[in-house]
DNA sequence: TTTGCTAATGAATACGTTTTCATAAATTAA
DNA sequence: TTAATTTATGAAAACGTATTCATTAGCAAA
């Protein structure tokens, strides 16, 4: 017995393919009993519409494509977890497609096997391939670039706000001697990190020191080194706090001044970026900046729908950061 | 400027259809020059196939899909990655359908937006559609079910060799007094793992002890209280080891053991199952049996590549399990 | 020369569906 | 009653591709 199709389904029912169709599409023009009669053959026949024939016909297939390089690791699980939910409740499937190939991504983004694209992708879609979408009306959301058109925008999260809250924090609690731990300067989030954290300092008009913003890459190791030869060289200033670039600087950063013999958060304050997993096991548990992952995921999804419907033009959504507070901060204490 | 088809490649290189088609797919029937001159027309015009043309027309995707309920958390992960690198060196794309609805899953399957699935899904999916993908001869690996004929089958974790291997492992140290601190019994993993352990017990003919079988629950704290009350209730013999169900109930039993003054593993060796990610971090670090869920990944894409290709027929495959030795099992001390 | 064969190409069909448009029947308006 | 409108249905086209089969041209063998 071979696969039943919308064919078979208007034979047994003896009626036309048309009205088989509008029946199991729900569309508004049959006789109630017709139409209930075309679904009982159906559910009897086991019928199931094949999804290609749907799909070429009708341009569309209430799918929507993620793209990206990894599934690995929290963030993404949480992403991937969120996007799902979100598209289920707009009645959209969601298609994870792990690859690196750029050639894969636009063959499946530009020979429609999905309505739209979230792209998580490292920056390894050129200019070329971005005007071919753009030509092609392809509506897609990047979660990792900045990007907006007609039908493509962006969801992504505002570092140089969250460094800028995170240092306002810091000065709420007293601090006024903070030094930066920067991360890799090529780095988009590293730079904006930089700038909210110069431009909290401003606004409360604190003094900006160069020779409290080092580096530490991002790494725990480098950064305690760092951290480390800072003391050597400025006995004289040590600081109220220090504002890592991600938490792993963070913990380096403390590891180092324990071995100075000062005590975190008593003596001095300490943060971090990302809220990692370690993050609330550490000792001192971090106090850190989480990014809204679930959020953003929701948000793209829903943008990406509202692209396609066209109720919609590409946006850059930033998203805000949410500040962790745990045991590596502390008020100020001016008792000598 | 409308969406550039087979058509217009045609009308450019000033050939047939069947002749681009041919050129693209690389079927050995074109003069080298006309192949090579449709290949640059089509480039030039940055043609891309329409995916559900070529799909309805083949009836093949070149997709496989994983569906699965969820993708949080490592054995996911691993799993998914493991299974999409297996598939770019097989040729297939992996698409992960992430659902709990066994009406999504079903009408993605049998309306042929995959060539085959490997499905993870908690035992949701019913005889009747275990019949009606039978019926349509549909390719497909179950994760965790055991399930065989001739279109389909599965890849699993043999727990009860893992469990005997584990005891095995034990008694190797000169543990002879060996408590096995149960699951959820209505679990299949939990069952074979108690098997097992007890099969191990008769083959090295240890005596068999009711006593020595508790109930953990798979749960951290069930299994603290559960430990608690059974040194309680037998202060006379104390077991040389803890075998637990899983790694967070051997957490459990630790934390008890220590308060009731016991030392892991000098004077009773414990080890768990699953290997957490807290298992090495945990003091002491666990002695446990890890799966090894990339080959899983990697064996079921490979099932189901060889069934669609029709060079094997469905089959159980069973999983060996790694035993990882770390801190909290040791040789037995008779000193006293 | 004629015949037969091979190599290269194109015309036409089919895949399973949605959708447009025409038609027939039923109802309402005149 | 007839004309006009609405309602329900079906015939046929279209979506973009792969594939079968026929056709043509070129060439070697007889």
């Amino acid at each position: 017995m071979t696969k039943i199709t919308i064919k078979d389904v208007a034979r047994a029912a003896g009626v036309s393919i048309s009205t088989v169709s509008n029946a199991l599409n729900d569309v508004d023009v049959l006789s109630p009993v017709t139409k209930s009669h075309v679904l009982k053959v159906a559910k009897q026949l086991n019928y199931v519409p094949n999804l290609n024939g749907k799909q070429l016909r009708s341009g569309k297939t209430k799918m929507l494509g993620f793209f990206t390089t990894s599934v690995s690791g929290p963030y993404f699980y949480k992403l991937v977890e969120s996007m799902s939910r979100e598209c289920d409740r707009l009645g959209y499937g969601l298609n994870v497609f792990i690859t690196k190939d750029r050639q894969v991504i636009m063959s499946n983004i530009l020979g429609r096997r999905v309505d739209g694209a979230i792209i998580y992708e490292e920056l390894r879609i050129d200019e070329e391939d971005i005007s071919a979408m753009q030509q092609e009306k392809i509506k897609a959301v990047f979660l990792d670039r900045v990007l907006q058109n007609e039908t493509m925008g962006s969801v992504i999260f505002d570092s140089y706000v969250a460094s800028y809250e995170a240092t306002k924090y810091l000065i709420s609690l007293g601090h006024k001697k903070i030094v930066y731990i920067s991360g890799v300067d090529t780095m988009f989030d590293s730079v904006e990190r930089k700038e909210g954290y110069l431009a909290a300092l401003r606004h409360y008009q604190l003094p900006i020191n160069e020779d409290y913003i080092i580096q530490g890459y991002f790494e725990e190791e480098s950064t305690y080194n760092a951290v480390k030869s800072f003391l050597h060289l400025h006995p004289d200033k040590v600081p109220d706090a220090f504002l890592a670039g991600n938490d792993l600087s963070a913990i380096g950063c403390i590891q180092a001044l324990k071995t100075h013999g000062y005590e975190v958060p008593l003596d001095i304050s300490v943060m971090g970026f990302d809220d990692i997993d370690i993050a609330q096991y550490y000792t001192p548990p971090l106090t850190t900046v989480r990014n809204q992952i679930a959020k953003q995921g929701i948000q793209a999804i829903n943008h990406l729908v509202r692209l396609i419907q066209k109720k919609e033009q590409g946006t850059v959504h930033k998203l805000t950061s949410e500040l962790v507070v745990r045991g590596s901060s502390h008020v100020k204490i001016y008792s000598k």
